[in-house]
RNA sequence: GGCCCUGUCGUCUAGUCUGGCCUAGGACACCGGAUUUUCAUUCCGGUAACACGGGUUCAAAUCCCGUCGGGGCUACCA
């Protein structure tokens, strides 16, 4: 039987990482088996789901480079038919019934602040018995059936279903022959399996990934900083995000891998079983290696900067994390800005910053700087200190103590732009 | 509280099923060094872990039992 997965992200909220990463293994997984992926929006809670959520979902997936073999995506307020129609099968069937609510239950209701109703359709309570299922990760788990499971709930009425409830009907009628989702769904699979039960269908495989955990080690959450996709968007390659988050939780040779290796290395059994923290400074380091990697072209598009010649961009992305950093080169599209006083090497005297710039301009008349005019400079008339030379020059290029060699960026803002902040640093130095 | 899941360096992890090759390997981070006009890159080197206690065995990170720790769930959310 040909794999099918499916993630149902419910649009509740932006896209979480947790999410995403779930979405990952899913889809590595079916991309391995040569199997489907579905995409299924899961917004049966009318009240909080919203279509912008909907839409940030959809485009994180895509940014991420997730993709789904459905053309239409599903939305399970699109399938009110479908369950309806299994709801009033069960209810004929006598496997579910309408539980009425005592007046002393709706005023705990109104207690807690929840809207009171008079009823609600619930699954009928198995005798006795342990329900359980072979976990693809974590191996057998089984719980008593009564005294564990409890209750399960399964529609408002006959138009609004339940969580449980849809999930069940819809990975029934769309085939899934794997449920893989996160860990904290383990206690719902139990009141899932007896659904399954009732509805007379075989359950599929399900496979409970670890959680992806805060420093603190508990589930990652908003207070632990961002935990939408989209905040990481202006930081971070999407390749660098998938690779990173490929590895929490999964066995793989190497950090940075390709797309189609992490398709090819994929496999449920080396998945693990406890929770993996949200490294944000391996992601940075992932991302930086795929910085490393990137054509040119592809960067310069991608700062916004087409303008720039190619060897600028090695200059940047050994020295770039984050994306949102490239600002710190502005000095190679825009004349810095900087207080003069910064312009002097150490205990250089402001005179000898102002000689060494004067020769260094003159150097730059003629021809393009090179390290080796530089060097000679030095060595002929500043003690071979070549700070003293090399430090203000930088600063008139940018402005910056931290900075890509002179020479580099003289090369690649070109002579006529050279000349200039030369020019314009002798005359800060002198007012 | 109850039920369930889980426990190797600070972090991601290899090794656990099939005990010996493990004086526990790699990577990130951190610290030190080399290169050097600054930063960075690169290259070398270093600190650092089998949660604890019993057992089984010639031999245990690996098997068994217990303890402790961490987490998840406990909705008329998903």
């Amino acid at each position: 039987m040909t794999v099918k997965v499916r993630m149902a992200p419910s649009p509740t909220g932006n896209l979480h990482i947790g999410t995403a990463r779930t979405a990952l293994f899913n889809w590595l997984y079916a991309r391995k088996t040569g199997g489907q992926f579905i995409m299924r929006i899961e917004d049966t809670d009318l009240e909080r789901s919203k279509p912008e959520f909907e839409a940030d979902i959809i485009d994180g997936f895509e940014w991420l480079g997730i993709d789904w073999d459905n053309e239409h995506l599903y939305r399970q307020t699109e399938r009110t038919d479908l369950y309806r129609a299994k709801l009033r099968q069960l209810l004929d069937e006598g496997k579910a019934f309408e539980k009425h609510y005592s007046s002393e239950e709706k005023a705990a209701m109104v207690r807690e602040g929840r809207n009171p109703r008079d009823s609600i359709i619930v699954l009928k309570e198995p005798d006795e018995g342990t329900i359980g299922f072979d976990d693809t990760i974590r191996g057998h788990i089984e719980v008593d059936a009564r005294r564990d499971v409890g209750l399960v709930s399964l529609a408002k009425d006959l138009d609004t279903p339940l969580y449980n409830f849809a999930v069940v009907v819809d990975d029934i009628d769309m085939a899934i022959t794997d449920v893989i989702r996160g860990e904290d769904h383990i206690s719902n699979t139990p009141k899932q399996l007896l659904i399954y039960r009732a509805l007379g269908a075989p359950p599929p495989r399900f496979a409970h990934l670890p959680l992806i955990l805060g420093p603190d080690r508990s589930k990652l959450s908003k207070r632990h900083g961002a935990t939408s996709v989209s905040e990481y968007r202006k930081d971070y390659l999407p390749e660098a995000m998938v690779d990173f988050m490929a590895h929490l939780g999964h066995t793989y040779p190497q950090d940075i891998m390709t797309r189609d290796e992490l398709i090819a290395g994929f496999d449920l059994a080396k998945v693990h079983k406890s929770g993996a923290i949200f490294d944000r400074a391996k992601l940075e380091w992932t991302n930086a290696q795929y910085l490393k990697m990137m054509p040119s072209n592809s960067f310069k598009e991608l700062i916004g900067h087409p303008e720039l010649p190619d060897e600028a961009v090695p200059l940047m992305t050994e020295r770039l994390e984050r994306l949102s950093d490239v600002g710190n080169f502005s000095y190679l599209w825009k004349d810095p800005s900087y207080d003069a006083s910064l312009l002097t090497w150490k205990n250089d005297e402001p005179s000898r910053t102002l000689k060494a710039l004067s020769d260094v301009a003159l150097l730059a008349d003629r021809a393009a700087l090179t390290q080796d005019d530089l060097d000679l400079l030095a060595a002929d008339h500043f003690d071979g200190q070549k700070g003293s030379v090399y430090w203000p020059l930088r600063i008139a290029l940018s402005g910056l103590k931290n900075s890509a060699g002179p020479v580099e960026i003289a090369s690649i803002i070109g002579p006529e732009r050279t000349r200039e902040r030369i020019t314009s640093a002798i005359t800060k130095l002198r007012t």
